[in-house]
DNA sequence: TGCGAGTATTGATACTTGTCAATATGGACA
DNA sequence: TGTCCATATTGACAAGTATCAATACTCGCA
């Protein structure tokens, strides 16, 4: 079965405890170091690393190197993509952000 | 991993191309026959049945005997829902539906 | 009561995904 | 240049999921 529906790619990588802790972590506090997800959740590095990649790969966070550590912060359409399939499927609409 | 959170249990229903087409047929028109969600996906009748039971247990759709048919409807509390898992992501409210 | 149409369930199988250990990569700094 | 720290990648495995064929269920109707 096919990934190709963006909606669907950004779905799934919402769809996971993880991942969304991770990107609630980010709407809390924008500019989060990747070794600093490790405190929500009981995983081991490469997990944490593995599931940043979906992330970026649905193009929900990007990343900036920031020194030795790596910085991830939300996709700046994130809103809008997010908002367009609310539109999609319940007619919501953006407000505020 | 567990998938208690309804969140999650939300999305990962959401998260599939032929349920994604399940709910936005049902935005389209609500109140489908089981029997006609065969049309926009080529996939057989018990896997129709599957998808259709996931978005049940995940209290997207709710179903309803109508004779020999059984009639999905969008939950009632879909878009409030919809709209509460937005706004813990984006700050975005519900305007209309 | 028995049949047929529409749905659901079961069982089996292939595919996908989440996870970790081990290893590699890449920048900072002495 | 060489070492250390943070992050990414690889490889392997277990668990979950999507799918279909076969079968069971349930209602309406003759």
């Amino acid at each position: 079965m096919k990934r190709t529906d963006p909606d669907v790619v950004l779905l799934s990588a919402l769809a996971d405890p993880v991942r969304l802790s991770f990107v609630r972590q980010l709407i809390e506090n924008d500019g989060v170091c990747a070794c600093d997800f490790s405190e929500c959740c009981d995983v081991s590095q490469p997990t944490i690393s593995h599931h940043l990649k979906v992330l970026r790969d649905a193009g929900v966070v990007v990343s900036q190197r920031q020194g030795t550590n790596i910085v991830y912060s939300l996709a700046p359409d994130f809103g809008s993509r997010w908002s367009g399939i609310g539109a999609s499927l319940a007619g919501l609409v953006q407000v505020a952000s």
